[in-house]
DNA sequence: TCAGTATATGAATATATGCTCATATATGTT
DNA sequence: AACATATATGAGCATATATTCATATACTGA
């Protein structure tokens, strides 16, 4: 007699959401470049927009979606505002997938 | 004479790619909670779709998506097909990301 | 206060995504 | 072969997403 008893803890939903709202941040390719760009230098928005060739909107667009989900923060220098990391267990997710893509 | 020489490094298109495709399989829940079950055990199909609440067309259609990005695999035992996870580093992301949202 | 520079934002658009329905395919049984 | 069961697939639809353009806002210095 031989009965499997053990019950499947499902995902609660507050779990689920905070899992895929960061890995949604991660999933975009512009999203990727500017938090890799931001691993190895604070910058402001025109030298991301400069330095990954895209357009000073869609770096603003994306860097505000980073913002709410406090993966970015900044600090104000004049009319500057200097972007960097705030939230190193996400950008270790992503060193991590950058290595596994790399040497897989 | 204070230069920054350093030149940042770009990520290349390949890495990008599967980096972010990587991410974006993890970015929802359907396929999170599929992940998840079957990192608890080997499940068919239906087994899934009556764990998860899910009709058998959006099961079936989520692990096409997984299985094309070889995160699960399956074994056939008559008409029944049952899946389990075939990426372990990815799964490890995952349980990564659901320690550090319920711990934080 | 006015001009100039840096950044943010809203609207519009094109594309991608996920779900459902209906149906097809595949395997096993009689 | 006919039928039943398990799974896969295509089309259609609704929603989400990323980018661009135009413009607004914020700060600085003359």
């Amino acid at each position: 007699m031989k009965e499997d008893n053990e019950k499947y803890e499902q995902l609660d939903e507050e779990t689920l959401f905070i899992v895929s709202q960061t890995f949604k941040a991660l999933s975009d390719p512009t999203r990727i470049r500017i938090l890799h760009l931001l691993g190895e230098k604070e910058c402001n928005v025109s030298e991301i927009a400069d330095e990954l060739s895209l357009m000073q909107s869609t770096v603003s667009h994306q860097l505000r979606f980073l913002k709410n989900l406090r993966l970015v923060k900044f600090r104000r220098a004049g009319t500057t505002l200097y972007y960097s990391i705030d939230d190193e267990h996400v950008m270790t997710l992503l060193n991590q997938s950058i290595h596994h893509a790399r040497h897989d």
